[in-house]
DNA sequence: TATAACCGTGGAGTGTGGTCCATGGTCAAG
DNA sequence: CTTGACCATGGACCACACTCCACGGTTATA
């Protein structure tokens, strides 16, 4: 058997990482769409081209930048039909690059929290303990006292 | 009724913006623990806090920055244990502090990946495609600036 | 030709994060 | 004391992204 060039389903799960039952899962769902060979009777063998492992790879990324299936699912659909151009392309990338953004930001805002908190409390508890509301958000300031609640700053 | 002060269930749903379900299901979890009035008889109705607004937004952030409600339930137990000591709590706060770096690491590792790959598209392809693998492959540990980019610790 | 290794199909099950709903108890206004 | 708004419980149901399994057909190897 030549390696990685027409691959049966196990080769091709084992090439990209994929379970086989993962594979199968992402042919129903429309992200690969492998040809049909000429082996397997009435249910055909799937056969798996070098070009699926690029792919399932591109898969992979988009999957982890946030995109659910569905949507990558969709954008392989408008690939194939020709209208995902590097414009497209790029709006689509902005889109997500927006998300990311936020997603970084309120990712600084808890770490700042987490930091002024450690600060705090190996400062001994001196001043008002810091609330998460000043640092995400702009949510009004203020301060939890020791019984659990909130004061206004 | 004097709002905001010890609500019950509704009000807190319309003051955090979750629906009563999803607070029950918080509760029902251990992410929310409001206190049992003495109104209801054999099922008494559930008081809910000012501080459990607060509550429900770290954990509306949390669930944002990809964190499970089992994670951010963990974290609540951590948080109330290590309210306890300083020491402690510092402690806890510091391995949290760790993962989120982690993940702002991650994250900007994408964010900048998709920014080359937008300029790269928009560029008409020019040059070499980025790779995920350039920006990913060296995100062990770093620290997000001000700026959002990530120096290594 | 026997037998293991592989294939596809269909359906059930898992965990996460909810949402909906029927039932029945409780509360407050009129 | 009725009526309507509210409450809790329990269970069904949903989408997502898999994962497992039984069944039966196919292929390659010995």
């Amino acid at each position: 058997m030549v390696k990685g060039l027409f691959m049966l389903i196990s080769e091709f799960a084992q090439q990209t990482g994929l379970s086989t039952d993962t594979v199968r899962f992402y042919v129903r769902k429309g992200l690969l769409s492998p040809e049909t060979g000429n082996k397997g009777g009435y249910n055909p063998y799937q056969i798996f081209s070098p070009a699926l492992v690029e792919t399932a790879r591109v898969i992979k990324l988009a999957q982890s930048l946030g995109f659910t299936l569905k949507e990558i699912a969709a954008f392989g659909e408008e690939y194939r039909a020709g209208a995902l151009t590097a414009t497209r392309g790029a709006d689509i990338l902005r889109g997500q690059l927006g998300k990311l953004e936020e997603k970084a930001a309120l990712l600084a805002g808890m770490i700042g929290y987490v930091r002024a908190k450690i600060a705090w409390l190996e400062g001994g508890g001196q001043g008002a303990e810091p609330t998460f509301g000043v640092f995400a958000c702009g949510v009004t300031a203020g301060v939890v006292d020791d019984a659990g609640k909130v004061r206004r700053a």
